[in-house]
DNA sequence: TTGACATTGTGTATCTTTGACACTATGGTC
DNA sequence: GACCATAGTGTCAAAGATACACAATGTCAA
């Protein structure tokens, strides 16, 4: 018997997952849900779901974010297309792997009615992931790595405006390095993608700090 | 009436799409098929088709270059995975895109009974494409332009053995630039992925050149 | 055989970029 | 007003990148 949507050869089908980071509590982590139905049920995974057939790919990777998070308007990138034959149990599935990247001040994740089964994991300290998706996010981690050096990408975990020391401390979580002060606003500010602002930020009993936001905070540059 | 492939929701159809480079005539060439069938019928497209149900994509795109052009054995890479609701007029079509480069030495295409269909263009001269394949190379291109900055990469589009000036001649065709001798061949020993070999090249009446070969034919090193 | 030719192969000096390093400025709190 | 905590600032040295010119070698022809 068929259903309803039937072609002369067989046909893989085609999904979009994400790999969405962002630091939080000190720590780059990583958003999961946990998996309601089979296979690998009550495991966790990279949100993400199945392309409706007129929907572009990236569409596609807005929308589950979306529903499935909560998340929408953040720095989404494609990262690779994940399709070995046996990468899912239910039959061919290709994965259209994207990375997003969260500022800080937008963690809140879907209503609580499903809240339980989404969460922020820390990367170090991940659980077993469903399918190949410990594969994607060790891919999204190099990507990312990658990036720092030669693009302005981590300004997009960055709040709208944000100080030099929260930035250095975004960089010196991302590449687990400590980093010198002046060193760092010097590289920082030649790059002239940031102006400060009136504004100063205090917080605690200590000189209150000059607050900066990006020119182009939709932008991501490459450098150098 | 059913085709023999039926499915709950709909699925789009898979192919792969090689960009293919070389550097023949002191250019950089792009490898085309013109196209039998419709739709684009006698278009030149990139060379690439349908994912077989139980193969790998990058399996697919190696056994369509085979199939297509001959070539095989040579260094390919995931590019990007292209996906518009309307790339393709058949129907809704996912391109998982590869680039590859192929040494100089091995330029022979397929048989002959065929050969009329399948040509080398210099990039700069490129017939109109089918597709969405003008996007293809163009991002093909700039991703190998991005690659020789930080990689190995062109090392692969040199035969087994070759001289420093060949390698130089390479070099400045991608990046279309002139270096100078003395630093380009500092800059490449330093990286150690070359040595030479006993032979000499004697090719017109000068001074014959020592000739090298990678250490790792193969690999492509992330390089500084 | 020797001189002209064409290309190979080599070193140094300068400039630019990157990295190391320590103290003063400011506002809050007691 | 003294103490505390973090913000903010400049210089010197090392390393890396760039500019630059001539001697070495084999072929060919006279």
């Amino acid at each position: 018997m068929c259903s309803q949507h039937c072609y002369q050869y067989p046909r893989p089908a085609v999904t979009t997952d994400v790999a969405v980071f962002t630091i939080r509590d000190q720590r780059l982590q990583l958003l999961l849900i946990q998996r309601a139905g089979e296979p690998y049920k009550n495991r966790w995974a990279l949100p993400g779901g199945f392309l409706d057939i007129e929907e572009g790919l990236e569409a596609c990777a807005k929308r589950e974010l979306a529903e499935e998070t909560g998340i929408s308007g953040v720095y989404l990138e494609q990262l690779y297309t994940f399709g070995s034959p046996n990468r899912d149990p239910r039959g061919r599935v290709i994965s259209v792997a994207y990375y997003a990247l969260v500022p800080s001040d937008r963690l809140q994740l879907k209503a609580a009615s499903d809240a339980a089964d989404v969460q922020w994991f820390a990367l170090d300290l991940l659980p077993p992931l469903a399918f190949d998706h410990q594969q994607i996010v060790t891919l999204a981690r190099r990507r990312l790595a990658a990036k720092l050096d030669y693009s302005t990408i981590a300004f997009q975990f960055m709040p709208k405006t944000f100080t030099l020391s929260e930035l250095q401390a975004v960089y010196e979580i991302l590449i687990n390095e400590r980093l010198d002060k002046r060193n760092f606003r010097k590289k920082i500010l030649a790059l002239k993608e940031i102006e400060a602002v009136a504004e100063l930020r205090r917080t605690g009993n200590h000189r209150p700090a000059r607050v900066y936001q990006l020119k182009n905070p939709e932008r991501v540059d490459i450098i150098k």
